[in-house]
DNA sequence: AGCTCATGTGAACGATCTTTACATGAGCCG
DNA sequence: CGGCTCATGTAAAGATCGTTCACATGAGCT
């Protein structure tokens, strides 16, 4: 019974040394197991090989550790948004796709951030530094949407990046959160989420007037336009994302 | 202390009557207070005025009162979307975008219902009713889908259906979710969460070709949507649905 | 060496979830 | 009407959790 706690008392001495690290990762692996709701503060404790009073040397209550965990995942976000981004090249409109995969793949390589930032239920503005982190999250999309925007076809209004901004990361959320998640991604679908989310995307961005055959800008590779066969009258480009050749 | 509880045994008997109702609606009320999280058996039991062990004789365990919850919920969702699609009348796209904005008024109108719903946390498939319950929802949004998908313009390939079914489904729940709920609905936007999904399923129709100016209905009060900031009918020829001619 | 303070422990409290044995009374059968 | 039965509710109890408190430990500074 209690050889086991003496023992790892005896491998580490009385105290931890790191503690709130080793918290912040075990809550990490509990939360992607069980998701937030399930996750406990004595399991947190337990799995760290501490007694259930430690971790309130820490943090404050289960939400502050949740809250930390949340904002450290905003951060990891962030930078993976970011270096997806690669500040637009070779060229925006691939970039800004490569954005929207890369907020599906960190839903689905990090479960456990995306749950305690996204379905953990925790006031947004419990936090300020939390709020904040969030925020430096969505302006990468919000900066990617602005240079997108600057590209919209001349003769129609600019749509507002910010709006723009907006209907991207609902879009990657909603597609994330009902398809690419647990047990959600057991709902059978047609296609993969990537697949629906960069349709979603490139049918969105052809109806704000973008050219959605990837196009070099200032770069040497040019990739196989669509077949042109659609009277272009009707301003569809032929082939849909949804039946893209290759 | 306890005369409380003597005095509502006395005003109803020892038999309740009518109690898994009673922890229905006590669990929606707690839900749409505190959240799925927080929302606790004990507390429902005591709501209804009976000791926390009378629930166990009407559900198995918390989960089974959830997922009732969450079937109930999306039997009412079904009706609601169904009512907002009359059919498509008086014309598909009007139609198509009602649907959208019952979406956003279910979520905000039910949160305890959506909550149950779609960030309980609670999986899909545990129960076999409650994926069926699910899925007549989602059939109402496909069935919708159907109808616009055959009215594609000509020339082009018909966007799959299902795949435009999911793609509304995944914007409307991305603005449910991450503006138009609970706190999340504190993130401060240029437009409502009501603007932002019209505006977003307009320029997706667009991009798939649907023309998406209104026409005259024989129904003079259609609300255009708000434009945030470019004059409307500023003379250029486009025009976007955050800012739409005509 | 001795002090101090951050860090960890154990015990304890109240709340929750869940099970178990027992109580009640509504409806049916004769 | 009288009695039986079974669905429905209760009380008590065990297990777990969040949280607090008094106390123990030992790392680092003087």
């Amino acid at each position: 019974m209690s050889w086991r706690k003496e023992q790892r008392r005896a491998e580490r001495g009385y105290h931890h040394g790191n503690l709130k690290e080793a918290l912040l990762q075990a809550a990490l692996g509990l939360i992607a197991e069980k998701g937030a709701a399930g996750f406990t503060f004595a399991d947190a404790a337990r799995m760290a090989g501490v007694s259930a009073a430690a971790p309130y040397r820490h943090f404050r209550d289960r939400d502050e550790l949740l809250s930390s965990i949340a904002q450290r995942g905003f951060e990891q976000f962030e930078a993976r948004l970011t270096a997806a981004w690669d500040d637009g090249r070779p060229d925006t409109v691939t970039a800004f796709e490569r954005v929207g995969r890369a907020y599906l793949a960190f839903a689905r390589d990090e479960p456990a951030f995306y749950n305690a930032m996204f379905e953990s239920g925790l006031p947004v503005d419990a936090n300020a530094a939390l709020q904040a982190a969030s925020e430096r999250a969505f302006n990468v999309i919000r900066a990617a949407a602005e240079r997108l925007a600057a590209l919209a076809p001349p003769g129609a209004p600019r749509p507002p990046a910010m709006m723009m901004a907006l209907h991207i990361w609902s879009m990657a959320h909603g597609v994330a959160s009902l398809f690419s998640r647990g047990d959600a991604a057991r709902r059978k679908l047609p296609m993969s989420p990537d697949e629906l989310l960069e349709a979603e995307v490139l049918i969105y961005l052809r109806g704000l007037g973008f050219p959605t055959d990837r196009r070099p800008q200032a770069n040497g590779a040019e990739p196989p336009p669509v077949p042109p066969e659609a009277p272009s009258g009707s301003g569809v480009p032929p082939g849909g994302p949804w039946g893209r050749p290759k």
